[in-house]
RNA sequence: GUGUCCGUAGCUCAGCCGGAUAGAGCAACGGCCUUCUAAGCCGUGGGUCGGGGGUUCGAAUCCCUUCGGGCACGCCA
C-alpha cells in the first residue's frame, strides 16, 4: 500500500496537472504549522517562477480543480459517504496549499494500514541483498562501552533493513587473527611451557578443556600487550608464533581454538544479552587462506606495486582535495594487515553472497581505512562496479566532560558492569512500584527495561555524532527514553487485558473516525510509520524510528488522558477506541523491535 | 599544516535534498491521582540557530569566508 502522503501526493499532483502545471509540484508534507492545517503542499510556490505566475494564483487555480474533483468537502463535517479526501483545503497567503483530512478518509486509509503487515511501509528494499557488518568485538577481550554502538546500531539497522523486504546477512566480524593471538600464544608457552601444544614432536590428540577461563584469558591478553612493548624477545617470540600460528602450525592451531570456544561463548553470552544476534561468527581468521592468492593476484596484474619495501595500492584520484595514502597490503616484513584480510573478506563476501551493497558499521576514525579499502576493491575489481561499499561511522561515547567514556577509576568500563548498573536502578525503581510481581518476574523486567533505555539512549542520537552517555540521564526514566516507550506500551496492554476481562473480542472491534481532536492526532500520528521507517532504512538512522515513536506515544498519551476508554458507554465508541489502542500497540511494538529491545506486561 | 565532521534554549539533542511563528527532553516554576499504571498529562518562563557575507520571493537548512572544537592523516586495528 501507498503511504498516507503518497496517496493524498496523487490527489494533489491531479490537480496540478489538470490546473496545467507539472504533477511534481504535487507533493504533500505534513504540515509544519498544525495550528492551521494537516497537510501541506508547497508546490505553487516552487513552481511560480517556472511558470510566471504569483505563486497564490497557482494556488488558486490547483484548489479550484480539488474542488470540481470532488476531493473537497462542502460544508463543514459533510465529508461522510462523498469519498471526498479533505474536510478543508485553502490557499493561503505566499501561495501554501493547507489542507485538512476528513476523518473518514483517515479512518478508511487506517483501516486499510491495519490489513497491512507492514503497517503501511511496504516492501521498498525487496530483492535488495545486503551484507552487514558490525559488532566486531576481539577475541580475548572483554567487551567494553566502544563496542556498544557497533552492535545496538548494526542490530537496529539490520532489523529496519529486513522490515523493508532486504535480505541481509549480519557479520560479526571479530578480530581474531594477528598479533594479539600471537601474543597470548607467547604468553601461555611461557607460564605452561609443558602443555602439549608447543611440543612440536608432540602428534597425539590435545586437550579437550582449555588450559584458561575467560576470566583467565582476559587478564593474559593486556598483560602480555603490555609486556611486549617493554620486552623485545617477548615480542619477537610473539611475531613467530604469530606467523607459524597464519602457517597452521598445529599445536598453535588447537590452542588458538581453545582461545576462540572460550573467549566466543563469552562474546555470545554478552551479545544475547543485548539482544544482538549475527547470522555469520566470522573473523578475520576466516580470510585467511584468501588473503595471500589475493595479494599475488594484485601484484601480477600491476594494481600492486612496491613502494619503500610495502606492498600498496595506489589509491588516489585527480579529484581528491587531499592527498590519501596508498592502501598497504603487505607490510614491508611481508605480513598481511587490517586492510589485506578486509579486502579478502570483500572477495569471500562477493563470492558467498553476491550482495548488492556491504555496509560496515565502524567508529567513525576508521573513515580513512575504509576509503583505502573500497577504492582498492573497485581498483581490482573484486566488486562489481554496481556493488555499493557503504562506511556508517558511528561518533564516540563521550562522558559528561566530552572525552571518551570513562569508568569513575578512569579505565574503560565493561559492557557488563554497565549493563548490571543501568539494571540495578531499574530494579530498584521496580520494587517501589511493582508490589504484584515476584522477585523473578521483577528482574526480568527490570533488565528489559534497562536495555530499552540503553539501547534508546543511544540510537535516538545520529549515529555519526558524538554523544554524552550520562548513565543518571538513562536512569531518570522521564521523557524521551526507552522507558517512556515502554510504559506507554504497558498502558495500553493494560487497557486491552482489561476489556477482555471484562467479555470484549479485540477482534469485533472497528476503527471509527476520529470525534476529538486528540484522537485525530493519534491517528494521524500513526500513519507516519512507514515514512519514519523507509527514511530509517535509507539513510541507516534508526533515529528516525525513534523520533516517530516517540511522537506516537506523545499523541497517544495525550489522547489517553482525556479519553475514557473502557467506561465509555457507547459500545460502538468503545469498540472504536479499542481498535485504535490495539493498532498504536502495534506500531509502537513493531517500532520497537526494529530498535531491538522489547517491552514487559507490567512495569 | 591538509582534509573532514560538528557548533541550535542553562544542559542533552531533533529539525538540515530551502518554506509560514526554530522543536523536544532534562533542569526551573505552576496545576492535575477516591475513576483504564502520575515512569503520565496540562501549562509558564527560557533562542543574534558560533560570527560575517552571498544565492533566493523565502535560509537553522545551499555557497563563500571567519572563529571555536572533535577526529583522521604509510607499514596498529
Amino acid at each position: 500500500m501507498k503511504t498516507l502522503l503518497e496517496q493524498i501526493g496523487t490527489v494533489i499532483a491531479d490537480a496540478f496537472e489538470k490546473a496545467g502545471y507539472d504533477r511534481a509540484l504535487g507533493t504533500v508534507s505534513v504540515s509544519n504549522r498544525p495550528d492551521l492545517c494537516e497537510f501541506q503542499c508547497n508546490g505553487a510556490m516552487a513552481g511560480a517562477k517556472k511558470y510566471g505566475k504569483a505563486p497564490l494564483v497557482i494556488a488558486e487555480e490547483v484548489l479550484a480543480q480539488l474542488m470540481e474533483s470532488g476531493s473537497v468537502a462542502d460544508g463543514p463535517s459533510t465529508g461522510a459517504g462523498t469519498g471526498a479526501v479533505f474536510s478543508k483545503a485553502e490557499a493561503v497567503k505566499p501561495g501554501f496549499l493547507n489542507l485538512t483530512l476528513t476523518e473518514e478518509y483517515l479512518c478508511t486509509y487506517l483501516t486499510e494500514l491495519e490489513q497491512d503487515k507492514t503497517l503501511g511501509t511496504g516492501k521498498p528494499m525487496k530483492g535488495k541483498t545486503v551484507v552487514l557488518d558490525y559488532g566486531g568485538p576481539n577475541i580475548a577481550k572483554p567487551l567494553h562501552v566502544g563496542h556498544l554502538r557497533s552492535a545496538v546500531i548494526g542490530e537496529s539497522v539490520k532489523r529496519i533493513l529486513r522490515f523493508l523486504g532486504a535480505e541481509v546477512t549480519g557479520d560479526i566480524h571479530m578480530g581474531d587473527w594477528g598479533m594479539p593471538m600471537g601474543l597470548i600464544l607467547a604468553s601461555v608457552a611461557d607460564s605452561h611451557p609443558e602443555l602439549p601444544y608447543f611440543d612440536e614432536a608432540y602428534e597425539g590428540a590435545y586437550p579437550k578443556e582449555a588450559p584458561f577461563t575467560v576470566q583467565e584469558l582476559e587478564e593474559i591478553y593486556p598483560a602480555a600487550s603490555a609486556r611486549a612493548k617493554e620486552d623485545e624477545d617477548f615480542h619477537a617470540r610473539a611475531m613467530e608464533m604469530t606467523r607459524a600460528l597464519q602457517e597452521g602450525r598445529r599445536g598453535y592451531r588447537a590452542l588458538w581454538r581453545h582461545i576462540m570456544n572460550v573467549s566466543t561463548s563469552d562474546l555470545r553470552r554478552n551479545y544475547d544479552r543485548l539482544k544482538v544476534r549475527f547470522d555469520l561468527w566470522r573473523g578475520e581468521s576466516d580470510a585467511d587462506s584468501a588473503m595471500m592468492p589475493m595479494v599475488e593476484e594484485l601484484k601480477r596484474r600491476g594494481i600492486a606495486q612496491e613502494s619503500e619495501g610495502a606492498l600498496v595500492v595506489d589509491v588516489s584520484e585527480e579529484t581528491d582535495k587531499k592527498e590519501i595514502p596508498p592502501c598497504i597490503i603487505l607490510k614491508s616484513d611481508g605480513a598481511a594487515l587490517y586492510a589485506t584480510s578486509d579486502l579478502a573478506t570483500i572477495e569471500q563476501r562477493m563470492q558467498e553472497f553476491r550482495p548488492d551493497e556491504i555496509v560496515y558499521i565502524v567508529d567513525k576514525r576508521q573513515d580513512m581505512h575504509f576509503v583505502q579499502v573500497f577504492r582498492t576493491a573497485r581498483k581490482a575489481k573484486l566488486v562489481l562496479p554496481e556493488t555499493k561499499l557503504t562506511f556508517i561511522g558511528f561518533g564516540t561515547m563521550n562522558g559528561k566532560d566530552g572525552k571518551p567514556f570513562k569508568t569513575r577509576e578512569g579505565g574503560v568500563p565493561r559492557l557488563e558492569h554497565l549493563l548490571n548498573e543501568i539494571e540495578e536502578k531499574m530494579a530498584e525503581r521496580i520494587a517501589e512500584s511493582d508490589h504484584a510481581s515476584d522477585a523473578e518476574a521483577q528482574e526480568k523486567t527490570a533488565a528489559q527495561i534497562g536495555l530499552a533505555a540503553l539501547k534508546y539512549g543511544d540510537l535516538s542520537n545520529q549515529p555519526s555524532k558524538d554523544y554524552v552517555f550520562d548513565p543518571e540521564k538513562f536512569t531518570a526514566f522521564e521523557g524521551d527514553t526507552g522507558p517512556y516507550l515502554l510504559y506507554t506500551i504497558v498502558r495500553i496492554k493494560s487497557v486491552l487485558k482489561k476489556f477482555e476481562e471484562a467479555g470484549g473480542l479485540q477482534k469485533e472491534c472497528r476503527l471509527a473516525p476520529a470525534q476529538s481532536e486528540a484522537e485525530k492526532a493519534l491517528q494521524l500520528c500513526l500513519t507516519g510509520f512507514g515514512e519514519a521507517a523507509a527514511s530509517a532504512g535509507e539513510q541507516f538512522a534508526p533515529h528516525r524510528i525513534c523520533a516517530h515513536l516517540y511522537a506516537l506515544s506523545n499523541s497517544f498519551n495525550s489522547f489517553y488522558h482525556e479519553t475514557k476508554i473502557l467506561t465509555e458507554p457507547e459500545e460502538d465508541k468503545k469498540r472504536g477506541y479499542i481498535a485504535l489502542l490495539a493498532l498504536t500497540l502495534r506500531e509502537l511494538e513493531t517500532g520497537i523491535d526494529l530498535l531491538g529491545f522489547d517491552a514487559p506486561e507490567r512495569m
